[in-house]
DNA sequence: GCCTTTTGCGCAAACGTTTGCGCAATATTT
DNA sequence: AAATATTGCGCAAACGTTTGCGCAAAAGGC
């Protein structure tokens, strides 16, 4: 039923070869029959095989995409991006969810392997420590958005976490804050660590005394912040600010604290991490950090294309950026 | 490079047929040989091609998904239901943006059946008009979530939009509210327009005059709601409830609220649709519609499914449903 | 008008599988 | 012991392209 390229070439009378390169727009094929092959094909709604393509130029044009889900805005953003960029490129996306399972990483990519993709890239993985076994046998390159693996085919693209969560911290010491909370992410993860990690060395750095009442566990929803709002308020004395390991975190928070009629940022300042489309539609506005998603997401395929044809390709990582908003405030602080 | 299912034949010493035939666990096969294929490959690190497979199967158990953008939370939410339900049947997903250009809907329709996938579904489509020529030519299974499109190769899975949207200005009528406003969305699209006529309808049924002024345009993005707000704020009297295209938009007008110290709901009820996972987050919580879209997302692959197989399909519409929260007040609002 | 280059096209191999058919060897029935 | 059924495997075609190579005809150089 479906038209291929033999059917073309008899009926322009010509050889499927001459046909394929007519359609190639090859140089040696004569204007007359390029206009004849062309005319034909569109009168038959013939549709090149990008299969049979692929199997003969041992290349699919299409990038393998691994996200826990694409529910989750931050994933999501970083998913568009990675889009655009392939398709300026030529490339399409195959996507497989994780759900955050680490197994499921792996199996992803044996599977889009399988499917001969040019490369895989692999949002926030969770699971790079099973690479090991995956790695060995299959040869395609990987690039992981925020997270990393020492192996010749693996690259990383990353935003600067530590970098950007002290940014944080220090706008809320600076700002005259003291007692402040953290709200801490998936310990699996390596940008939770890290974002750790900036917490302390703002605090550290400023001499402000490292409080572990203050620090509570999350896996970066919003419940996590809900739930961390209320046992923070059984503290005495109250912290005066808290730092989310991400925006839905803080989102939970604030939800929370509208509930409880906990004021934001008079009572509590309130800061995120990563700058999600709804955070400046939070009542307040949330005060978040953000990363460069869109030249992220570019320099995954770019170094995912480079690496596939050899070309010496290093990691890339970014500085973050605060973006003030109404969450956190600069006069109403109980400092002077 | 990449070894072959050949290299595995050889090195068993067997044909490729046989190779194949083990792997695939045919019953004419000795479990000696199969046992000793099986172990070969895996000592190789043999990945079968799914491309050179898809090939002479002619099917690539894949499915191509077009939605305008994965950031708009409402289509990822669809997205991630096609995707587990496409998963559960053992369906990959090839994801295009069309950035909510409708040309760019045919193109990806176009390129997707280049890449030779089993089945299409398309979002919310906003240019199923443009259908017409692509779909003479190409033979692909089409399905429509939220959209229609009369030919013999299309079928749509929607949500009851008219009888959505009647329910929650109905609700609204219920809690005394008479002066309620509508933000609508994209033109274009289909869905604009039956929630549009549910909220007119409800009106009706229920006797109270419609007023136009009361009507404002969006696209469904939170600005539109911000905009509207704005806007319906220098009527007199003032609207004492509005309902929305959607939960962005309403998250907008929640946005501008808290900026403009609106208080809601006593000043003024809100009422969305979608239910995004964020709705439950605002301040106030939002009250909302809800589609089934985990249904929705298996109804769809079922369809493309059944439809691929030349089974009889019919299209499916579903109900929805009301999620009480807290930005319209039973009690509150200023009659009795 | 001969030699060389260019132009225009076709042959056939290759990409990596699956699968219908055939055939020998073994097992089963009579 | 002959006839039949079953088991186990290989040959080769097919899927729909691309591309290296060869070859004849036309064009160009002298």
């Amino acid at each position: 039923m479906p038209v291929s390229l033999k059917d073309v070439a008899e009926k322009a009378g010509v050889s499927v070869a001459t046909a394929s390169r007519a359609l190639a727009d090859h140089p040696r094929i004569s204007e007359a029959t390029k206009a004849r092959v062309r005319r034909v094909a569109q009168e038959l709604g013939y549709t090149p095989s990008a299969i049979a393509r692929s199997l003969v130029r041992r290349e699919t044009r299409t990038l393998g995409v691994i996200t826990t889900t694409v529910t989750d805005p931050y994933a999501a953003e970083v998913v568009r991006a990675v889009e655009d960029a392939a398709e300026a490129a030529g490339y399409t996306l195959l996507l497989v969810a994780s759900h955050g399972i680490p197994r499921r990483e792996v199996t992803g990519i044996r599977m889009l392997h399988e499917r001969r993709v040019d490369a895989i890239i692999v949002v926030s993985s969770r699971g790079a420590d099973l690479y090991d076994d995956v790695l060995n046998t299959l040869d395609v390159p990987l690039i992981l958005i925020n997270g990393t693996f020492p192996h010749p085919n693996v690259r990383s693209v990353r935003a600067d976490n530590r970098q950007g969560m002290r940014l944080a911290t220090e706008y809320l010491l600076d700002l005259g804050y003291r007692r402040i909370a953290y709200i801490g992410g998936p310990v699996q993860g390596r940008s939770a660590r890290e974002r750790m990690e900036g917490y302390l060395e703002a605090l550290e750095a400023t001499g402000v005394p490292f409080d572990p009442n203050r620090v509570f566990s999350g896996q970066g929803r919003p419940e996590d912040g809900r739930r961390a709002l209320r046992a923070m308020w059984e503290l005495s004395p109250r912290p005066d600010a808290v730092v989310c390991y991400n925006d839905l975190t803080a989102m939970g928070v604030l939800a929370e604290a509208w509930r409880s009629d906990i004021r934001v940022p008079e009572d509590l300042a309130v800061v995120g991490f990563d700058n999600l489309p709804f955070s400046e539609l939070t009542a307040p506005p949330l005060t978040t950090v953000t990363q460069p998603t869109e030249e992220m997401g570019r320099a995954a395929v770019a170094l995912a294309l480079r690496l596939r044809r050899g070309d010496p390709v290093e990691d890339v990582v970014y500085e973050c950026t605060l973006v003030e908003r109404a969450s956190a405030a600069r006069d109403e602080h109980p400092y002077p």
